[in-house]
This record gives structure tokens, sequence and C-alpha cells, in this order.
DNA sequence: TTGTACGCGTTATCAT
DNA sequence: ATGATAACGCGTACAA
């Protein structure tokens, strides 16, 4: 079934047929019906190869994420392809794993699929050397390229972010100055956003000129699940003889960890150890006690990027940076 | 750049350069290493809408599902997103909602971009009404529709499935046969996969000729990340004087809620409560004591899923039904 | 082994 | 208000 079938039937030409598929004006109301009841009859609908094939586009946007399994960035790909969805575009979603290889691969093949724009899910795409980045600016010549939580300065590079440095800031001197001191920051990204984080933590510690000691600053190299792992992480360097009072995480399940660290030792949480964690998740409230977490405000960061994304496809001005902020939201897990 | 401007430049006809790029045999290894020199040289890549056009195909497979920011949801986008891609396939991924009209919809747009088959996540999408599904069996005449936990006996239609009533009917003998009597049967979702769940825990009540009790069968409505809520709830249920020992869940949040339950009325688990979970996620482990629960496999169904899809769309002939058995592991949560 | 020419189903430009 | 026709870029049957 194609526009020349229904041309035939409803006694048109293609053209005819075309406008009234597209809402152009310039076509009689009584023609207009009859094409309309033809097309409805039949079931047609455009072939969308042939469509893109004409107007080089297929209203697809690439929404690359290294791991949509992750809590988080699970909730960030949600959000993205309904507000997507929502404003006429279709999402290709490519997972890529966290080797960069295979990120700058997968880059290549949607653009090789011509999306009309990429979405990059997470600071892990971006690389602390510059010239790591080159791919990304390669891109940035084919399509307008859209990062969330992560900052990339480059033509036709749109940024939508946390303030990851101040959240992690706030939370750190909140602990500070009800006296803790000896606060372990715990993380699991050297990413951009992961970075700014451990800035973040380090900026209070000056700010309140406490003598910062790289032994609290401490890299959990596991799974993004390993729960268990985290606590024995923390168990061992509590043998090793560290002493903490207080956890500051870049991710909630870090802090999970954290509470069943003190679970096991016979720690009170917040008494003995103050915890806090990051994204807000399901994990807050499914610790006991709950977690006390910074929310990025996810939604409105996805929200905003898609705006940004469609705007600028449709050749509108955009905004290239947009910087929200976090806010702690207090549980059980800190007596603040 | 296109495949005109390729031909000219290395002296060979638009066919002769088709012929390399799609690794065509009759060509001569000379004449293929100059056109190969030449498309590496001028970063050439083939037009996917023209090529789409031609081979009416574009390699794409729809994945729709309700909420890929569920956490089993997320996991199975993501494996299949990874199968897909790594048999040749894109994913265009339609998050739907749980509104049948939106998921008919979505089914509807997939279809009219042309994508080559369409993966249903979760069985929230097979109603219980066999003439509420025939938006799937209309679909299925048009591409290979693939279930995932769900069942559907329709032409084109193939479901890959984890045994779900076998798997909460052995978690429900197990608290049987160690003497616990009033379990309390914890769901929500009255989908295909869930009346599954319901069911065995109802044929184990049967097999061990122990008295069902309509009251143990607790429904409950609310999202899916409120821990609290079903806390609240349990706790409702408790105060109207419903006693049980155990809980058995069709979804580890639930569970979790369990054991919040547990914690807030001094109740010990497993001695006063046992709990089992279902999905085996990360909650199990982020809780305290860790959640007993059924793992289905879901990385193997939804590999299987894929092989399934691929060899279907390769003109294979492919097992309607594929199903895979539950497994119980053992945490904390229960003493069995 | 290579080249020519047509078809795929649209959109859009230009006449009428 | 409507129709004829040329792109769009590729794959491929057929011819050479």
């Amino acid at each position: 079934m194609t526009i020349y079938d229904i041309s035939k039937q409803a006694g048109v030409s293609i053209a005819t047929v075309s406008r009234v598929l597209n809402g152009s004006a310039n076509v009689k109301p009584k023609t207009k019906k009859k094409v309309l009841d033809i097309i409805e009859q039949c079931g047609y609908t455009p072939n969308a190869f042939a469509r893109g094939l004409g107007l080089n586009s297929m209203n697809t946007v690439g929404i690359l994420c290294a791991d949509s399994s992750d809590l988080y960035l699970a909730k960030a790909v949600y959000y993205i392809e309904r507000n997507l969805r929502a404003g006429g575009y279709h999402s290709v979603l490519c997972c890529t794993g966290y080797d960069p290889e295979d990120m700058k691969a997968s880059l290549s093949l949607l653009l090789n699929q011509r999306v009309d724009s990429v979405i990059m899910v997470g600071s892990t795409f971006i690389a602390a050397e510059s010239g790591d980045n080159q791919y990304i600016k390669d891109a940035a010549q084919q399509v307008p390229i859209m990062l969330l939580n992560a900052d990339l300065d480059c033509p036709n590079v749109y940024c939508t972010m946390c303030d990851d440095f101040k959240s992690t800031q706030d939370a750190t001197l909140a602990l500070l100055n009800k006296g803790i001191n000896d606060i372990l920051y715990l993380y699991n990204s050297n990413s951009y956003s992961g970075k700014k984080k451990l800035n973040g933590y380090q900026s209070a510690y000056l700010m309140k000129d406490v003598p910062l000691n790289k032994q609290y600053q401490q890299f959990f190299n596991g799974t993004h699940e390993d729960i268990d792992g985290v606590c024995k992480f923390l168990n061992d360097l509590h043998k090793k003889g560290l002493e903490f009072h207080a956890v500051v995480a870049s991710e909630d399940m870090l802090a999970a960890g954290a509470i069943k660290y003190a679970k096991a030792n016979n720690l009170s949480v917040p008494d003995d150890l103050s915890v806090i964690g990051y994204n807000n998740s399901i994990l807050t409230t499914c610790s006991e006690p709950e977690i006390t977490s910074v929310d990025n405000h996810l939604e409105t960061l996805c929200s905003q990027l898609v705006k940004t994304c469609i705007g600028t496809l449709l050749g509108e001005e955009m905004p290239q940076k947009t910087i929200f902020s976090g806010e702690l939201v207090h549980r059980a897990s800190t007596a603040l």
C-alpha cells in the first residue's frame, strides 16, 4: 500500500495525497475528506524509510548510555525517552559499557544510522584528557550532541547538569559543621561528574580549614551492585586502623554498603556513623535506617535536556550550558 | 558524499562500489582495494535511509516496555539491547506506561516506523480478556512479535518466559514444609505473570491440603518504589488483626517493605517472620537481613529471546515458546 | 569482472 | 487547488 494506491483510488495525484498527509493548506476540504476516507479505509501509513530518505531525517535521536540497567542511568534513559517521544522523536538506545573504544564505536554506529542528534547519558563519556574527547567534537560536526551531567566546551555540544561540586560540598559541610571531621569520602567513578564530587568534598575541608587526609578518600573498585563488597571494603579499612565517623558517598549503593558495615560492627547510625548517599534512589528507603541523600533532580535535568535538544533541532538558539542545583534530602542516617 | 562520488573517484560504477560495500564475491582484489581506499579516505558511509528504502528494513527492532526505570524491566531492556546490537540490530526503545491505550498507540508507532520486529518486555501487555490482545495479534501479521514473561497463542508471536507459577509454588511450599501455614502473599500486578505467581501460591496450599484464606492474598496498590507504603500497608493489616509469620512477595520491593515492617514491629526475621522476594535484585542485599528471593535468570531469558527474534528474522524455524525455571536463592530472611 | 538502468515511496518544485 | 516530475541514495537484475 503506497501513496500511489491511495492517489488512484481517490482519483487525485500523489501530490495531493502528500499534501493531505502533511496538513498542507491549499487543499479543497472536499478533496481532503475523500483522501482521508480512503486512507482510513485502507489503513495506509506512509513509508518511514522513503520519507526519511527525502527529508534526510527520521526524527530519531540516539541515546548513548554506558549501562541502562544501572539504577540512576535507567531513570535518566526513561525520562529522556518519554520526553523525546512526547516531542515527536524516536529513541535509539545504545548501551556501550565502560570501555572507551566501545563508546566511540557506538557513537559511530548511531551517526551512520543518521540519527538527528545524540544524547550522551552520564559523564563516563567525557575523558579527563581533552584529546580523548575528540571523537565527541568530531561527532558534533554532524549533529548536535547533548550531554547529561557532563561538561565539554565545543560548538554544537550542549550540556545539562547538576552542580555536583556544590552538592557534595554542602553535604560535607553539613557534617563538618556538626563537628565531625573524620569523614570518609567513598567513590567509584573518575568520570567528570565523579571528579566534581570529589572536589566538592575537598573544598569543604578547605573552607573549614580542616586538614585533608588522602587516606579518607577511598576509591571502591567493584560493580555497581556489590553492596556486600562495599561493606567488606570498609571493614578492611577499619581493620587497618582507619577511624571515621561519617561516610559521604558518590552513589547511594556505596552508602547502603556503609550502613551494612555499621550494622556488622555494631555501630549506631547516626550516633557512631553518619552516612550520606547520592542520587536519592530507592536504596535510600530500602536501608535501615533510611539514608540521607543528594537529590539531583534528574527528572528536571532530563526534561530540560530534551527541550534543548528539540529546540536545537528546530533551529532555535539554545543555551550551551544549563546547570541545576542539587538538594540534600534528610533522613535517619544523619542528625543534621 | 554518496555512492556516486565514490564511484567517480574510483573510476568504477556504483554497482562495483555497492558490491565492495556489501562484501559481494565477484570483484577483482585490486579494484576492491582501490574502492576501499577511496571510501576510507573520504570517510564515506552509506545512507541508511536509502538502504532501508531499498531493502525495506533498517535492521531495527522495537522494544516496548511499560517503565524502563523499573529495576527489573531496566535490566531486561539492557540485556535485550546488548544482545540485539551484538546481532547487528538497532533498538528503538518505547516506554508506554501502564495505560492499555498508550500501549496500543506505542505499538502502532513502532510499526509505522517499520521496525523489523517488536519485543514486548513484561506481561503487562497481555490482558486477561483474550479480546483485548487483538492489537498484538494484528501486529503479528506485520512483523514477528516477541514476548518476555508472557504467553499468547498466536501465529508469529514468540514467547520466552520463566515458570513463575512453579517458582512461586516452590517458594510457598518451602515455607509450608517448615510448618509455617499463615503465609501472606503480597502482590502488585494482575498481569499474566502476576496471575501465574498468585496461582503458584494457591496451588502450594492445595498440594499440602492447607486451607486457603483470601485474607492472606493482599494486593498492594502503589508505585513500584514505595517501600514505606508497603510497610504501612502491612502495619494496617497487622492492626486489623491479621496474623502472619511469613510473606511471599511478587517483587523484591514488596519484600523489602515486609522487612521494614518487621523492624518497625520488633519482629525478628526470620524467627517471627520469614520473607521471600522475587527477581533477586539489588534490593535483596540492600535490606538487613538480606532477602531470600527467586532468581528467574533474566539474562538467560533475554539472550534466548533475542536469539529467537533474530532467528525468526533470518527465516529460520524457531520455537514458539521457550520456558526456563526459576531458582530460589537462599538468604538470611528465611531459615529453610 | 564490471556497467546500465530501474525501482524503492516519499517530498518538493514548478507548472497549470 | 491540483498535477507532473525531479530529486533523495541505495541494491540489484540484467546486459555486456
